[in-house]
DNA sequence: CCCGTCAAGTTCCATTTGGAACCAATCGGG
DNA sequence: CCCGATTGGTTCCAAATGGAACTTGACGGG
């Protein structure tokens, strides 16, 4: 099943872009050789991304990455439960479990049980919570100007606008049940809790 | 360091894209609120479709992310030397290192000490490593045409334009030494081995 | 020509990870 | 109103992960 050779992949003909920078001499050619250029380009981003910030995460309050996710999400939407968290970072949920556990001992984050179901909690950051994320989303952003320093402003706009075409298009992909999301960031706290 | 507040770190002003998609209504909130769109949105993106793709290699071949990426980059180019992988995929050496040792158990791949250097081998499919690559290939490239569809073709070329040009200025970004690029997908492998 | 330094790979081991089984509470019929 | 099927969360445990130490080969003076 899906499809021929592995030669022929390239969904769209992507431009071999031949900049002046200081890059490998090889990086072009693998730029424009790759079959999945969608593959290696988005990985190759994201992790230029998340390994800097997760490293200083970890280097600055102890926090592996689905901790800070967790208060991450919090931050962007307080009173979810953990259900919503998993759902929309695409941790599995015990690993979204006992990183609630240990910011929960931190004293990090509350929980209530506030909502008409008696197993799930209400997950709300406490003002130390909300200091470690106040602290970290700086360098986050600045993270995010120093590799979108290339691009010039409209083109950043078009990158963001594309990128969240894609996000928005994802219900329509087929995606294993369980699986779906990725990290941190994903804040898709689906059905209203804590509007 | 690094700035100030967590409310107002958005580095060009994301637009609110409001498609009539079905995606929760949610969504289109966080990608407007969130303060950190392009942590957000790559992360998002990048894991839609890393984990049906490795998923499916894992239940396929039995292999796991770092061994996928070793053949993977022979694929690409062979002849490179596991430093090269490492490099070129930002896992740590000892990771890299064992999936070679699995992949050479399996005879998935060989390693020859051609090179002048007497501590590195030169790495290289198997007739069956290759297949697997070959089975592989067509499945992402099809995972990745799945996620692209909702893009006109001109927006596909304008994306894949776009991260190139991150990719490509990606040399000028601190990245604290050793803990560079991401994973499979990046094959730059440094300095010229098997021109 | 020998020794300190460094780089390629490997090994060790503690930590993290996540699938699967497991509780407990909700929900949906009969 | 009670019972099977689900769902939110937790626990168990085997596997994967990655930092640090280690081994061996290369390199560069003195």
């Amino acid at each position: 099943m899906l499809a021929k050779s592995a030669s022929q992949t390239r969904d769209d003909a992507p431009p071999a872009p031949s900049a002046g920078a200081p890059l490998d001499p090889l990086t072009s050619v693998k730029l424009a050789e790759d079959p999945c250029w969608f593959s290696f380009r988005i990985n190759y981003v994201a992790n230029h991304f998340n390994v800097p910030v997760y490293d200083w995460i970890a280097a600055r309050f102890g926090l592996v990455r689905p901790e800070f996710v967790v208060l991450y999400s919090l931050a962007l939407r307080e009173g979810v439960a953990a259900k919503n968290i998993v759902l929309s970072s695409g941790f599995p949920k015990n690993t979204i479990s006992r990183a609630i556990q240990k910011l929960l001992r931190a004293r990090l984050v509350r929980r209530a049980t506030d909502s008409g179901d008696r197993r799930s909690f209400a997950l709300r950051l406490t003002p130390q919570g909300r200091s470690i994320v106040d602290e970290a989303m700086p360098m986050m952003a600045a993270r995010q100007h120093t590799m979108l320093a290339a691009l010039s402003p409209a083109e950043r706009r078009t990158l963001c606008d594309l990128l969240a075409r894609l996000v928005q298009a994802s219900p329509a992909w087929p995606g294993h049940a369980g699986e779906d999301f990725d990290f941190v960031h994903s804040e898709f706290t689906a059905e209203g809790s804590t509007p």
